[in-house]
RNA sequence: CGGGCUGUGGCGCAGCUUGGUUAGCGCGCUUGACUGGGGGUCAAGAGGUCGCCGGUUCAAAUCCGGCCAGCCCGACCA
């Protein structure tokens, strides 16, 4: 991801013409770069009640595949979709002790409605666990009923400090998944389950970011869990962004909540519960992970539009052979826009399909037009080949499927040239900031974690030294810190 | 909530110290022409109660007071 690999020596000589228009690079200013693109690519807009955020087309078209992708690996999981209520009583948040003091800060209270003050305020949902607890208690009766496996997609509000578009909303859309099982190794197995099977494969194979996988230590663990399983990502800067996470419940809200079954044995016994998620952040991983000082990158997976064939200007043999692509290309089952504004100028529309993304250009030009062919160009490599128009297809073809894995590989060696192993805490604090730092948990215990703390540095997850998952009962003593800057 | 800063066309800013005629600039926008293989050129336009209220003054974007809003840095979080 440094700019001499985005920008090969090869290509004809892109450029990022003056100061006009042009993006700030990443090693300049990269906050200042992520919120360009964000504006620049179109993909949300600031709301005008602070920290709200309006996603607009492009950026909901992203969200939508991301969507799609989750969603299915969910109900392959075996979880099904419902819809709880926005509005919970307040009541039902302090039932659970650390929930309650984990999510107080965060809370919007309504306290008026129909024009009245209400005799009790109710809460927006900042996650639903209590509103879903309430109801899994009236449900399950009997381990018959077990395992019950509920999703569902909405969005949620807390109060935010220190709002950043995509990353750190007021209000998010997310999906939540709960469950009940009858016992801990169940519950246990289906939350590692959601972590590899849904959110570590829809996030590597789909969005093409590489993830660690590990748990929280309890400084950074959810409100309520044992354990919070999760999966952690190097953004373009070095910096950690979580991207999923799937609790272990144990049995705190099936005891603040009633939530018990009966037994084969008649025996009555509080169930075993998870909670996972994972939400619109994942648009803001995957601009910081991919994107380059030209924009956005896509993998073609999630792209709203995968081929953009363009004239080059207007030119009657031009439009024909450009239309004749497009259909062609369609056909082919790409999704394919062709653009044909020929009263904007052809480098400000390539600049522009640029910012957003898009995986392959198609430019039609009456100069290659002539010896029969066009201009192919890969967004990720910005690499150009001429190409016969028989050969067209074929080219695109092999961009979109080879895209997505090429934009993972260059993450992970980012990741990977930015990674230290130490062993020790004074040496994890020396490395810590330019990116992820190794170091064994026993060097860190609590009292580094506020060492750490004081350099904005946090422990990510612990994980073994392969990067495999803790086992049930291990103890993290024998496990690796990750430790990172974090969003 | 503690500390630093800013409010001027859609966006980004200058002007304020040292009040003074039609408040400028860049980008964007509109129209037209020439263009066209990486944000092209030229010309003509549209668009602003200078955050709000009050005060000083012959005169306030500019000086004074109050209020409001927003930004950045610290403690929370997907």
């Amino acid at each position: 991801m440094t700019d001499s690999a985005a920008t090969p020596e090869s290509t004809r000589t892109p450029t990022r013409p003056g100061t006009k228009g042009a993006l700030t690079t990443r090693v300049e200013d990269f906050p200042r770069w992520y919120q360009e693109v964000v504006a620049r690519a179109e993909l949300a807009d600031n709301g005008p009640v602070r920290g709200t955020m309006v996603i607009r087309p492009w950026g909901y078209e992203i969200w939508e595949r991301l969507q799609a992708a989750i969603d299915e690996r969910i109900k392959a999981a075996g979880a099904h979709n419902a819809y709880f209520p926005l509005f919970i009583p307040e009541a039902f948040m302090r039932l659970e002790a650390e929930h309650v003091e984990g999510f107080d800060p965060e809370l919007w209270v309504v306290t008026h409605g129909g024009g009245r003050q209400l005799d009790e305020p109710v809460v927006v949902r900042p996650t639903s666990e209590t509103v879903i607890n309430h109801f899994f208690a009236k449900w399950i009766q009997s381990y018959r009923d077990l395992p019950m496996l509920v999703n569902q997609w909405c969005n949620v509000v807390r109060w935010e400090l220190r709002p950043r578009l995509f990353l750190r909303t007021t209000e998010f859309l997310w999906q939540e998944g709960h469950t009940a099982h009858a016992d801990e190794a169940d519950a246990r197995a289906y939350a590692l389950r959601i972590l590899t099977d849904v959110y570590r494969d829809a996030i590597e194979q789909v969005a093409g970011i590489p993830v660690l996988v590990g748990h929280k230590t309890a400084r950074e663990r959810f409100a309520g869990a044992v354990r919070t399983w999760t999966c952690e990502a190097m953004m373009g800067d070095g910096k950690a962004l979580q991207m999923g996470t799937s609790h272990e419940l144990g049995q705190n809200f099936a005891k603040a909540f009633g939530i018990q079954y009966s037994d084969a044995t008649g025996a009555l016994r509080h169930v075993w519960q998870t909670s996972w998620g994972a939400s619109t952040r994942l648009i803001g991983a995957l601009i910081m992970a991919h994107g380059d000082d030209f924009g956005l990158r896509l993998p073609p997976a999630l792209a709203p539009v995968e081929v953009v064939v363009l004239c080059v200007r207007e030119d009657e043999a031009v439009c024909k052979a450009a239309s004749a692509l497009f259909e062609e290309l369609r056909r082919g089952g790409r999704r394919v826009h062709l653009d044909a504004r020929t009263d904007t100028g052809f480098g400000r529309r390539t600049v522009d399909w640029e910012l957003k993304g898009v995986p392959v250009r198609v430019e039609v030009g009456p100069r290659d037009l002539a010896d029969g062919n066009v201009t192919v160009v890969a967004r990720h490599l910005r690499t150009k080949e001429t190409v016969p128009l028989a050969g067209v297809a074929d080219a695109v073809e092999r961009i979109c499927r080879s895209a997505g894995r090429e934009l993972r590989d260059e993450a992970l060696a980012f990741r990977e040239a930015r990674t230290a192993t130490v062993g020790s805490m004074a040496e994890a604090l020396e490395a810590g900031t330019a990116g992820f730092v190794r170091v064994p948990w026993n060097k860190v215990g609590e009292p580094g974690e506020l060492q750490l703390a004081a350099q904005a540095l946090t422990v990510r997850c612990l994980q073994r030294g392969d990067g495999g998952l803790a086992a049930a009962g291990e103890p993290d003593d024998a496990l690796v810190a990750v430790v990172g800057r974090s969003y």
